[in-house]
DNA sequence: TAAGTAAAAGATGTATTTGTCTTTTAATTA
DNA sequence: TAATTAAAAGACAAATACATCTTTTACTTA
């Protein structure tokens, strides 16, 4: 469903959202290192997510990337637009050249609701409310021992 | 989720459970163009599945592909196995190392009640309960208009 | 203003997936 | 048994996804 690229991203942009802010700022090493993704990818893809207005930056030191209040207004289906595109999410589960609820495959019961209902939170949700549920709910971006404060 | 080859090969096996058996087979030519799929990588995956024993076949004139008695009591599962692997499966929608209850990713609480219920039909159903529920419901593995009786 | 730091940019490399093409083997039938 | 048909097998080609490396640019601070 989604590509690695578009998952490194995607919990980059919510570890962003919980650690950081204008004051706070985090370099690509240690991002790459806490979410346990390739480092030098990991950069080239929040490059891109700079270049699309999604992710703040500055250069030199003390530098890194971060999340403005604007950012964090952004919703992951902005995230999946700008590295993955949508395509994938309208397509038939079972590769029919078109889904819909005319010509319906045998799977298309099954798998609609569930688009519909992760679509709804990837569209509706900003950020800053995903990073606000995961830290409510105790869920994780990464199953490695981190401290985004550290260092 | 699904690969190309896998969707291919799903839908054939479907297909072939509708349309062939034992005294009835189809050739790759047609099911290709019957499914809309590149005819010499659907004959690839139909010989793969041949060698898995999930698919018959016979060369030489009135050849082509089928599936015996014993091929329809299979699994969809049977097929992912043989194709993609079930890897992906059990993966983490957001690409943490490991997917579980005890660490759970921000959406893996709606991502789990689909996967589940996808895998169950896959897991349980034979090809053949597939090709009886397809007729009833009328759902379909093509958008192509065809008749698998003709010629 | 020089040294150091960290992102930006671009070139390059590798693996996997997807797909094709050609030759061989096996079955049928005339 | 020769001609024909269709799958089997294997080599090959292209596109995409994944990833790294090197150089340049911008910012900070001593
Ligand atoms: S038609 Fe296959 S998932 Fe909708
Ligand atoms: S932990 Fe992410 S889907 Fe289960």
């Amino acid at each position: 469903m989604l590509s690695n690229a578009c998952k490194y991203t995607i919990r980059s942009m919510l570890y962003l959202a919980l650690y950081t802010d204008e004051t706070k700022k985090i370099g690509v090493k240690k991002i790459a290192e806490d979410l346990d993704t390739p480092q030098p990818f990991l950069a080239k893809l929040l490059q891109q997510l700079t270049r699309s207005k999604l992710v703040s930056s500055t250069k030199g030191p003390n530098g890194g990337f971060f999340l403005s209040k604007k950012n964090k207004e952004k919703s992951v289906w902005d995230i999946i637009k700008s590295i993955d595109g949508t395509e994938k999410f309208s397509q038939c589960f079972l590769g029919l050249s078109k889904c819909d609820d005319e010509n319906p495959c045998p799977v298309h019961s099954i798998v609609t609701p569930f688009k519909q209902r992760i679509l709804e939170d990837f569209r509706d949700k900003t950020i800053l409310q995903w990073a606000e549920e995961i830290k409510k709910s105790g869920t994780v971006l990464s199953l490695r021992d981190f401290d985004a404060f550290k260092e």
